[in-house]
DNA sequence: CATGAATGAGGTTTCATTCAT
DNA sequence: CATGAATGAAACCTCATTCAT
């Protein structure tokens, strides 16, 4: 947890230093993430982050933490989750270019952030404990909706959505952030039609 | 390339020089790795690692190379990799607890390759060149023998079925890595278990 | 060129730093002075230097730069330059005990520079222009005066002059260097004579 | 001195090595010489320079007496240096474009040596020696055919006459080190015409 | 005696973290 | 609370020298 002085701050100011770090972290990974290119692009001197996080360690798990929050909020704000199925989540939340597009980084860094050895405990129990609850509910949804296989275990069936959808955001989230592509009607048009292809495979796998 | 050096070495000492980066890499990342450690564990001085490779990251790389292509053969003596489908290579490669048992750490390696900004372009680049073309050339193998439905794009029948496996993978390697369990029965039973279904999940989705 | 860092540096620890510098290029060479005995002898932390200046490479190019800014500074002060003939110039500056006395290191310094093989040309390049100019401005001078021939090519009669120059300033230099020797008096006494007499022979070659 | 083992060698190959080492060390002054590097230059392994030479050093060190060895024979085979004044000598050995066409490295690495704080102590011994010896010879052969002037003290007309000449030397050798020139006619001509007045220069200030 | 792989001490460089202003 | 200079532990890498073959 970030300290008091954080959390005086202005929200704004929050916010910059919280993506100037998840920028950093995606774009060298966290052992290469330097702390001074963190201050710099948040405008804010070196030592302030020291007045902020307790270490780079503990940033970075806020980080998770914050990202988290960001994207859920967001989702929130365009339908209810608590009564999507997967179908429609994925719909709604992930294939949008609009949030894709706002939120590239955080994106990115969100599926990042198991890749770090060391550092996937601690951040993961902030994150996880929420994607999977929230991750059974929407199987759970799906169930109930009828929209989706009964006769599997959930666990597998989330593994299997989650190992399909967050293939899918990866590989475009990298070609945007490496080309620094704006997105195109061209790119949306594309990334779409592949959106509905993996949609029809995933709704044959585990839909009814 | 590693330098002269390394191959006139026996091929023993290159396979434990090998593994024992491998481990380090595995078990820490490429940043947090030691050259140390892995000479310690190799049983040579520091030093010689500099005979053998220009830096860390030349070892990285050449690991990559070394741990596809030793997967590639012990798959191959157990069948024909040029005549099969994917669900046959998924049946046979991945999902052979025997494979997953002698090199789990290459597996979970490969995986990892990924995670590190910066090494992934040139590890893929030694790697990607063969993995995509056996990866279309199963793709490939499948349409003709009718397993598979001929509608839909290679790329993204490609993309699916690798996100379903590679998920698979994960979850497995890294449970038997994390508790450096030995593939028990009732654990291999699970896994089995789980392989149907994701199997199941992946035909449906794909499959005529 | 240093990191803006440096030039933040108190007037005072700047020169601490690059006498310290100087002293250890000076006593050991470029390969075998040590980073750690530079801050040690300026009495700051090895890390500092590298905030300071890029590598040891640039540290030493920098001492080059500033030696010759001093050097020239000083001179300045007991004499106007510009209007200096050579035989004025070689009493003034380089046969003057007191400059030699208050500035041993760096002259040595200046003249060690020539024997660092792949340091020779960036070094130069800060230095040369601005010896060469004011070399050739010397020789001009003298020539308007009447003291020197003018039936002899400018760079002949630089090549001549520093030649003896410079190798009368190494002498002494060394000596007293090697026996950090105080400037006694004899001392003063045997070099103000052979100074003479280089003088003379300098004289008699180029002079009218 | 080298061991035993090197002096069985056959002469030739004694002179590779040398050469090789010169080489070197004209290069890249002497600690970063590699001694891998001269091995490989001299066609031998690493570990023979050991058989020959105790360490680095020493092999240095025998290169600077060896050197000398040579370009006074060299000197010897076309006139008689006992009896030569000064500026025959120059002409003779220094100058002729002949000895400086076969003998450049050697001539620039006998200038070089001194530049090496740590071993002028030990090769200077070897070296100097014989020079201020064979100097001191010359200078008296000057004063006894009265070519030069004796009123002035001899070690003073030695420092002056070195001073000039290794100048010289030294602008000569380094261009065509540089520029791996090859001594073409104008070159040769412009190095005559440079010489010619550097002469006069010299014969001027201490001439009679 | 030749070879070249092995060694490891020693040095440079990095950068998270601290701390004085 | 902000700043950015100072710190030094820790890691990479070099290469002279040794040594087994």
């Amino acid at each position: 947890m970030p300290k008091e002085t954080f959390f005086r701050l202005k929200d704004e100011k929050q916010e910059t230093v919280l993506r100037a770090a998840i920028h950093e972290f995606v774009k060298h990974g966290f052992e290469r993430a330097k702390v001074s290119n963190i201050a710099r692009k948040a405008g804010i001197a070196k030592g302030s982050i020291y007045q902020y996080f307790e270490d780079k360690k503990e940033l970075y798990i806020y980080c998770a933490e914050w990202s988290l929050r960001i994207f859920m909020e967001k989702l929130d704000k365009r339908a209810n989750i608590t009564e999507m199925d997967v179908f429609e989540y994925f719909e709604n939340g992930v294939g949008k270019s609009k949030t894709i597009d706002e939120e590239r980084e955080i994106i990115i860094f969100m599926q990042y952030i198991s890749r770090e050895p060391g550092l996937i405990a601690p951040s993961l129990k902030a994150m996880y404990n929420a994607t999977e609850l929230y991750g059974k509910r929407l199987i759970q949804n799906s169930k109930n909706k009828g929209v989706v296989r009964v006769d599997i275990d959930d666990d597998i069936l989330l593994d299997y959505y989650l190992a399909v959808t967050e293939k899918f955001k990866m590989r475009w989230m990298e070609r945007y952030l490496d080309f620094t592509t704006e997105i195109t009607k061209e790119n949306d048009k594309a990334m779409k039609a592949e959106m509905a292809l993996m949609l029809e495979l995933l709704k044959r796998g585990m839909g009814c």
